[in-house]
DNA sequence: GCGGGGATTAACT
DNA sequence: GTTAATCCCCGCG
């Protein structure tokens, strides 16, 4: 029996095509969720991403508009945006809309898959650390993932996985934009990064509070 | 040029 | 809960 996917052969024939990027962000942040990332032989199931928008999101790479890094995001869809934070880690985007209109979403937590060790669900939980297991790096920034070789976007499985929406990430700093419900995660998925603030899960203890003054 | 800060992570206390 | 690691980007002058 075939069980388990050790190849991303098969992946090969799922490719998303330029269509599938050709909507706003927050659109393809959830159509992401499922698809699979492909890098050579690695591959990792999309559990949680983020969606950035145009300049008049105050906590997108594309509020000072295009510079040289951040002119993938004004790109077609379908271009990858790799770019490097705090100095250490890279974080992959995927560029949404079309060509001149700037939008991207951050692939934030994979399961998994093909080419990757299947007993550590939480290795490529966290934006920068899914980049260094599929070896992405900013050397790819700027590729078309609708065209590349080794770097694509595959369909996942047919059944549309049940998910949820909350606040971005990491960007207190960008005002009423720090609130807007632009993350979506796959429910309940153990891949997904940021659980303990997500669910609030550290509030054990009303112990005796009605002994208050 | 210079200086501040960030779409993070892991290892602390 | 706090912090170090670490570096390039961006705005300003």
């Amino acid at each position: 029996m075939p069980a388990m996917a050790t190849s991303t052969d098969p992946l090969r024939q799922q490719r998303q095509p330029v269509d599938f990027f050709r909507k706003p962000a927050p659109d393809l942040a959830r159509a992401l969720l499922g698809a699979w990332l492909v890098h050579g032989p690695r591959a990792g199931m999309i559990v949680e991403t983020e969606a950035y928008l145009g300049p008049e999101d105050a906590a997108s790479h594309a509020r000072f508009g295009p510079t040289e890094r951040t002119r993938p995001m004004f790109g077609p869809g379908g271009t990858a945006y790799v770019y490097l934070c705090y100095g250490i880690h890279q974080l992959f985007n995927v560029v949404s809309g079309t060509d001149g209109e700037a939008g991207a979403v951050l692939i934030r937590a994979l399961a998994p898959g093909p080419g990757l060790p299947q007993g550590d669900p939480a290795i490529a939980r966290g934006p920068g650390k899914l980049t260094r297991a599929l070896a992405i790096d900013r050397r790819h920034s700027g590729l078309d993932l609708t065209t590349h070789k080794q770097l694509y976007i595959a369909a996942g499985p047919p059944v549309a996985a049940q998910h949820e929406v909350g606040p971005r990430v990491g960007v207190d700093y960008a005002g009423r934009w720090a609130h807007e419900p632009l993350r979506f995660w796959i429910a309940d998925h153990p891949a997904v990064s940021r659980t303990r603030t997500t669910s609030r899960r550290t509030r054990p203890k009303p112990r005796n509070r009605h002994a208050r003054e």
